[in-house]
DNA sequence: GTAGCATGCTACATTATTTGTAGCGAAGCA
DNA sequence: TGCTTCGCTACAAATAATGTAGCATGCTAC
């Protein structure tokens, strides 16, 4: 039983909402995020485009193969685009993504000082 | 090659910082949001506590194995905690990191209504 | 123009993680 | 005692990720 989601995907310049079966928004998006890499590949385009290949070489050397999928998945989204010239980087929406997500640096470091809690 | 990390722990009640390589609190956090159910279960202890079971349900019918594993993982970071009677649910640490990602629900909603970009 | 070199991306066998189903022992309650 | 729920585990099958190699394209330098 496939329970992984065909991802998100444009349809008639339209996305195709589907989450992890209520469709709901914040759900496709948890979705996404729990796959390996999806997160830290937008990390790593915070401040700087980057090739394909620059960026293997920031996420630790991953496998070329998934993160040619988590490039893909994250491109249907509409969080990266790849631009010939500087190679991938955040879209505008992307970067409004990454602004929600920036306080997470904050809290981690808060978080690593402490202990559990 | 493994390449998967033992997540952090706790040593003599100090956290044990390691994460993909580098340690960065940050790299920790993304790393562990990246395995399945992670943030899922976190966003379904949101608004309340809840037994073990429920939040299986809860998560799609997860499979009790993966959910044990991340439940066990937050658990040792100290997002969650299993307290008898009511099940499980956020400490304070959760709750202040569910605090930085509720700006997603928001982020969630746009997203969906627009196209990509 | 042809020999390099870097790019985005793919193949594929191996290894790791997740799933699905079943069920255990302990605790609460009738 | 019998019934129910709890947290949690076993384990085989299925899916996803890794590591290595390499392709085709588009450069720039000779």
């Amino acid at each position: 039983m496939p329970k992984r989601r065909p991802i998100p995907a444009k349809t008639a310049g339209q996305r195709r909402v589907r989450g992890s079966r209520t469709g709901r928004p914040i759900m496709v998006l948890l979705d996404l995020f729990g796959r390996r890499w999806s997160l830290r590949i937008l990390w790593e385009l915070r401040e700087q485009s980057m090739t394909s290949r620059a960026l293997r070489a920031a996420c630790d050397e991953a496998s070329p193969t998934v993160l040619q999928a988590r490039l893909t998945e994250l491109r249907d989204a509409g969080f990266i685009e790849l631009i010939p010239a500087s190679g991938y980087g955040l879209t505008p929406s992307g970067r409004e993504l990454l602004e929600t997500l920036l306080p997470l640096h904050r809290f981690a470091e808060r978080w690593s000082k402490r202990g559990a809690s």
